[in-house]
DNA sequence: GCATTTTAAATTGTATACAATTTAATTTAT
DNA sequence: ATAAATTAAATTGTATACAATTTAAAATGC
């Protein structure tokens, strides 16, 4: 069985990544409810708490996710009463996205969401932070700000 | 800005898992197509190419997805003939899951899809295996194999 | 200055994820 | 043995992801 060590699906990266990842998403749901955000409605908001009154494309860049995943759930946040949307004046392409007071004010309810998340699930803040180091460290050779045709996008 | 440390973006392990499961699954992509499989569908054959002749219900447990999910997966892959679909004759309630030849031939192909897609992505075998234990740690950390209600579930 | 190209969102279509419910089969308790 | 509880899949409904296309606006080339 040595020459399928390769493709065992306990070897492969991609599984563990992908495993760990819905589960960190399932853990986090119950203190997400009681924001009443999804996960990525939730990732979302804590680019927007750092960043304000940015373009769609530029919190795609932030967040990795393009228009076809963003506008209806940046619409939704809108029917919910956190964000406003509204087209660029200086270029009509660009719709700005702009927290309301409610989407401020929820900050303070998401502070502790991480650190009771983590205490719960019997993890302490520094492992948590080596491995999310790790982590960054493999994004930065897997994705050296995107390949060939994603080039052109120099993000920042 | 000290104070918002604990939710910033970039410091959230959730966040660094998720982008790069995401950034994962795009760089197999290329590589599954010539397979004629989606990301999901791979990581399937990848259990059933080590353990043929399972119920849904272990897929499950071996992958961490419900027949929520599965249940369409399996059936696209029975249309695509690498697979089929029988109820277990001992317990009706169990759906047997067992390869085809054209499924089991399929595990040729893929041997070198792992392999292909690090190099491509400059990234070392070692250093994917460090990161996947780093990982896997984590993973028995935060899932004590499913919590409460899911306790009675011991899978294997 | 205007046709061509590029760009940003939105839209369309496919494939997950998963909670919650339903259905059917099996097991348990009495 | 049979009602009640449990279990395995399937189904339903909501929310992503993302490739590919479309639409409208802005930038570019000549």
């Amino acid at each position: 069985m040595q020459r399928d060590a390769a493709i065992s699906l306990d070897n492969q990266l991609c599984f563990a990544v992908y495993a760990l990842s819905r589960e960190i998403t399932k853990r986090y749901q119950p203190y997400l409810k009681e924001l009443g955000l999804t996960y990525t409605q939730y990732i979302t908001m804590l680019a927007l708490w750092e960043d304000d009154r940015v373009a769609v494309k530029q919190l795609g860049a932030r967040l990795l996710l393009d228009s076809g995943t963003l506008t209806p759930l940046l619409k939704k946040l809108e029917t919910m009463g956190h964000l406003t949307r509204s087209r660029d004046p200086s270029d009509e392409r660009s719709v700005i996205i702009a927290l309301t007071d409610q989407g401020k004010k929820l900050k303070e309810q998401a502070r502790d969401v991480p650190g009771r998340m983590f205490c719960q699930a019997g993890v302490t803040l520094e492992e948590a932070d080596a491995l999310r180091k790790h982590i960054a460290s493999m994004m930065t050779k897997v994705q050296p700000n995107g390949i060939e045709e994603e080039l052109k996008n120099d993000d920042l």
